[in-house]
DNA sequence: GTGAAAGCGCTAACAG
DNA sequence: CTGTTAGCGCTTTCAC
């Protein structure tokens, strides 16, 4: 059936050794003998076993990616960066889901054999320190936040000076009633960002104030309106809003909307991801732009570096850039 | 190092068989023996390893998925979808971006050697007949349109009846002048939807206008909106429009938007796919609801049929549930 | 019930 | 430069 290294070599009467020299374009093959070889290759369509190499070379060329769902737009989008840039250094990668639960996250962890994967890169949204395999499994990349102290590579943008930058920004445009949307203690993410949040407001000289800072146990569109219309029944509602995602963003832009009221003359917002959508949305939405793609590739290389030797190197902690995207939300 | 068999049945005292039939949970171990094993296990933390063992059964546990590109909303969800039905079979999902470009899809296609993955689902976008392997190669599942005539299972919902639904929404509105937006010779979906729409037309008892017809080479929102620009540029611009995905109906809204037109006022508009974010554009998109978990778990039925036994069955054409979702953009 | 041994397809010494 | 050979870690006859 599935002509293997052998059958070629028998067709092409040489060992396999020579074929196995031709497949993997080593360079001292007497010419003749690459040619028979290649003619053999070509007739009887040989395709190497992927498995039995790999088995045979210690490493498997799959990369795993750990992320909450791929139906968030930000995870949709990041996933498919890494999954290009891991494609260049000749890996393939396999998607595992863990709906942000924390035992899902773990079972996911825990699974990832060092013989399935030769790496991974984690999204962790719940996970704690405890969790973590003893260091010497595979190498493992934490993408985004930091939210454990455990000493494992990661990189991700500076939350909590992005967040920052939003605040300043909303503050530079007048607004003096800064609210802000996400608030979740179990979230690492969501802890960064309300520093953030809360040195932007200091900096400008505006005062905290708890009313002000709705919780979302899920960033979600439904979620963010939701929250905008408990902000917006205030005595003295927001002038704008901070939101930590996209899509509680964009819930919230609705709500505004339902209400009357006008983006950006009555309330200014901010989200945070820049998902494709939010350049479309009406009116388009200010945001916080990390780049995903140099985050995607610094995690690759990182679990590349990894993979290749450098173990021993110290755990990387690695800062991506990020930018304001002033649009319509924020645009007199 | 990492722990074999061997070592834990060196550890337990055993021979090799009977860690594999304790690990492979044959039920025939002497009692004694099988506590033995299952100590040294417990004590050594075996875990086997996923290629070797692949590699004796002659299968990988792996599936592949392909599609255009991961950031889109609809793959981004369906993508979702598949992992999660193919992981209750115990499979884990690869997934492979093309762009939708043919020469991708044609290497991607090549490249799913016999051995990398036990089946795959692709959704090709500019896959031509010749294109595909010679049967008996793994199984293959397509998703979405069956542009080419290959006798290959198949899942997708009725386009052309979905389309031809959303355009008598349209006329049942009462609207007369109804365009349409992604016209692609080179799409199989394209020329599906277009049927659709001209049979809702002469349903309505409408007739067909090429100029009310927009191309658009790529689904995406900035294209809808250059069509949209476009169609209302017309001397007798249209009253509605459906639009052959959800991206390109975003933009169309936006363009009206920016004209200072209503939807649906001026312009009532229906999109296609349901993508998550439809639901809460302004106005709220009206859609063809694909049932997309229905898609992903037939799919993953039938390459698990496929893989297990049988061969032989004659190439499978199934379709799955859609719905209209009606929202405001067209509801008065 | 369990051990010994063969071998899945491939690569990497090691001769020659 | 190329053939022979020994495994990678596992499952699976086939004896015992």
């Amino acid at each position: 059936m599935t002509v293997t290294l052998k059958d070629v070599a028998t067709l092409a009467g040489v060992s396999v050794k020579t074929v196995s020299n031709v497949v993997n374009g080593y360079a001292f093959v007497k010419p003749e003998n690459r040619r028979r070889v290649e003619e053999a290759l070509a007739a009887t369509g040989y395709r190497p076993n992927v498995g039995a190499r790999n088995l045979r070379r210690g490493r498997t060329g799959f990369l795993a990616l750990m992320v909450p769902e791929l139906s968030i737009p930000y995870f949709g989008e990041l996933a498919g960066l890494v999954i290009t840039a891991a494609q260049k250094r000749g890996w393939s990668v396999l998607i595992e889901q863990t709906q942000g639960t924390r035992s899902r996250e773990r079972e996911t962890l825990f699974s990832l054999g060092p013989h399935l994967v030769d790496g991974a890169l984690v999204h962790p949204e719940a996970l704690e320190a405890a969790d973590f395999p003893s260091p010497g499994e595979i190498p493992l990349v934490m993408l985004g936040e930091h939210a454990v102290d455990v000493p494992i590579d990661h990189v991700a943008i500076d939350n909590v000076l992005a967040a920052q930058t939003a605040v300043s920004h909303l503050a530079s445009l007048g607004r003096t009633r800064i609210a802000a949307i996400g608030r979740n203690p179990a979230r690492g993410t969501s802890s960064q960002r309300l520093a953030g949040y809360r040195s932007g407001l200091s900096a400008a000289g505006l005062s905290y104030s708890d009313e002000l800072v709705a919780p979302a146990e899920k960033w979600h569109r439904s979620v963010g309106a939701a929250a905008m219309r408990s902000l917006l029944a205030l005595p003295s509602p927001p002038d704008a809003v901070f939101c930590f995602n996209d899509l509680l963003a964009i819930g919230a832009l609705r709500a505004v909307a339902e209400l009357g009221l006008r983006v950006p003359e009555d309330v200014a917002i901010v989200g945070f991801d820049n998902n494709e959508e939010s350049a479309f949305s009406l009116p388009s939405l200010t945001t916080i732009a990390p780049d995903k793609m140099a985050l995607a590739e610094a995690a690759i290389d990182l679990v590349h570096r990894r993979i290749t030797g450098e173990k021993t190197l110290p755990a990387q902690d690695i800062q991506t850039p990020f930018a304001l995207e002033i649009r319509e939300s924020t645009r007199g």
